[in-house]
RNA sequence: GGCCCCAUCAUCUAGCCUGGUCUAGGAUGUUUGGUUCUCAACCAAAAAACACCAGUUCAAAUCUGGUUGGGGCCA
């Protein structure tokens, strides 16, 4: 029988394999194991599972604590690396895996497979045409001693696999109650490719019964290799960790999230401009919701309403418009301080800003009237250059209200310009105040309607942005300030004259 | 193919455990209106769902069984 840990403390872990990109789907595993860790006052492991050599790489290792970083999770133990701790990693605990192996294989709960791989491969698609679930028919399962020796003496290539009863195995998901399965079905199975080099399933029943790991959350893709491990916790006489399997991250058409439609890695959404507060948010709300009609969450928040038993069992679309909602929200939540800062190095990419070219004030004024567009900080570049070249490029069309015509259209900016000239005091609320009078008095005038602004101030808006939309005349002016103003008046009567 | 999981608006979901208060609530998106020089933002409103079939019950989104559909794992 397995044994309980009902009294143990809660220490999670989340397990990541450095052999791509940090997934989003990972990093929201991550995010519900870092929440119930908080709020149950527990402890929350990080665990790099490298051991697949080949295609472990030490960049992905750095960008999976960065970008967790990014979001806010920081793991709470580890070994040493000089005052610091680190994740503790597999590759530095293959003493331990082998210790365990040669104590299966010992007691004759393991043994040394030596089919070639072809061969498996070949009875594997036999087995499946007959309609029959794909098992290894334990040929190894029985080898003499010596027949083993010789074997491993010749060289032999060969893999270690498990002995797997026949029997029933039931566990209790915290979100989805009780799961059986036969693993009868599921024959001998892998647990490593020698002693040196532990498979998946064999190192993490090892690793979690060593860090005493109380809960394991991790996705639903696990489910069905859950047994497995049991099955492996049974031999080596561990307990048993209670399991939680998340709903899994869909793609539109429902399916697991995959790189075909969309970005799945974090980095991705980090470097576009996505905004870490928005995408936890949007994350935790993806499979998991308080009960309650509250949908914007800060960390903190979280740590004190999540609750492990809220999570939904059906798996959930990653809607990108959602997340852009949300990321709009806390772009317009922002200092405007903090939000420059962030806007800084998208606005150097693209070349708008030049070393010590703009005063730090007049960049916060860009973003500040430029925050409202923004769905993500890689916008900013679009919605403010307007603000930066010396010369606007637009069609002379663009300038025109309505009906009017070209004459018209120049009077507009007369007048714009005359009472721009006049104006005393550059800012904001004046400038608003002086234009929305000269607007009545140009449209009394001119015979417009009274309350049209749109005859003075859009052609003084196209003038100074060179664009169907923008900021308003009065926010754009007073960045620019007078003499710019003035200039791109004039330049619009010019682009009339031609 | 075998095993396992899942099923409320287009999407994220509340409600389901403990049937009646559900003519099913919220949010995103969509549409319309307001505000407005424009685009956003903001405000208001509308359209929009209990997969299907049985059963239990006075009463079912809610309980039971099945069907269908989707997904995951196994290589």
């Amino acid at each position: 029988m397995p044994k309980k840990i009902e009294d143990k403390k809660v220490r999670v872990r989340f397990a990541p394999s450095p052999t791509g990109p940090l997934h989003v789907g990972g990093s929201r595993s991550a995010l519900f194991n870092y929440l119930f860790a908080k709020k149950n006052k527990g402890k929350f492991i990080l665990r790099i599972e490298d051991t697949d050599l080949q295609r472990s790489e030490q960049r992905w290792t750095d960008e999976i604590l960065e970008e967790l970083k990014w979001l806010g999770i920081e793991w709470d133990e580890g070994p040493d690396i000089g005052g610091d701790f680190g994740p503790y990693k597999q590759t530095q605990r293959l003493d331990i895996y082998e210790k365990y192996l040669k104590e299966l294989l010992g007691n004759n709960k393991a043994y040394y497979c030596f089919c070639a791989e072809e061969e498996l491969e070949a009875k594997r698609q036999e087995q499946m045409s007959r309609g029959l679930a794909p098992k290894y028919d334990g040929a190894c399962a029985h080898l003499s001693a010596e027949a083993v020796q010789k074997n491993l003496a010749d060289g032999k290539s060969s893999v270690i696999r498990f002995r797997v009863e026949n029997k029933k195995i039931k566990f209790t998901d915290l979100i989805r109650q009780e799961v059986e399965f036969d693993a009868g079905l599921l024959g001998d199975i892998v647990i490593a490719k020698n002693l040196r080099t532990p498979l998946y399933h064999f190192a993490v029943v090892v690793d979690d019964f060593l860090m005493q790991i109380s809960h394991v959350i991790r996705g639903e893709e696990h489910l069905s290799n859950t047994p497995r491990q049991i099955l492996l916790q049974e031999a080596l006489g561990f307990y048993q960790p209670i399991y939680a399997h998340l709903p899994l991250m869909l793609n539109m058409d429902k399916s697991k999230m995959s790189k075909r439609q969309g970005d799945v890695a974090l980095s991705d959404y980090h470097s576009k401009g996505y905004l870490p507060e928005a995408m936890v948010n949007f994350m935790v709300l993806l499979g998991w919701n308080p009960g309650t009609e509250k949908e914007i969450f800060t960390l903190q928040q979280l740590i004190k309403e999540f609750s492990i038993e809220k999570v939904q069992k059906a798996g959930a679309v990653f809607n990108l418009q959602r997340l852009d909602f949300l990321n709009g929200f806390y772009i317009r939540e922002k200092p405007i301080e903090k939000l420059t800062e962030l806007c800084i190095p998208y606005l150097k990419e693209s070349g708008l800003l030049v070393e010590g070219q703009s005063s730090e004030h007049k960049l916060e004024k860009i973003v500040e009237v430029s925050r409202t567009r923004m769905k993500k900080l890689s916008e900013i570049s679009e919605l403010a250059d307007l603000f930066f070249p010396d010369k606007l490029i637009y069609d002379k069309d663009l300038l025109k209200w309505q009906k009017m015509g070209d004459n018209d259209i120049k009077d507009s900016l007369v007048f714009s310009e005359k009472i721009l000239s006049a104006i005393k005091k550059w800012d904001i609320k004046n400038l608003e105040k002086e234009l929305f009078a000269g607007s009545e008095k140009f449209n009394l005038e001119k015979g417009y309607p009274e309350k049209n602004k749109g005859y003075l101030l859009w052609p003084l808006r196209v003038a100074l942005s060179g664009k169907s939309f923008s900021p308003s005349p009065f926010e754009i002016a007073d960045i620019l300030g007078r003499e710019k103003t003035l200039e791109r008046i004039n330049r619009a009567k010019e682009l009339l004259n031609k």
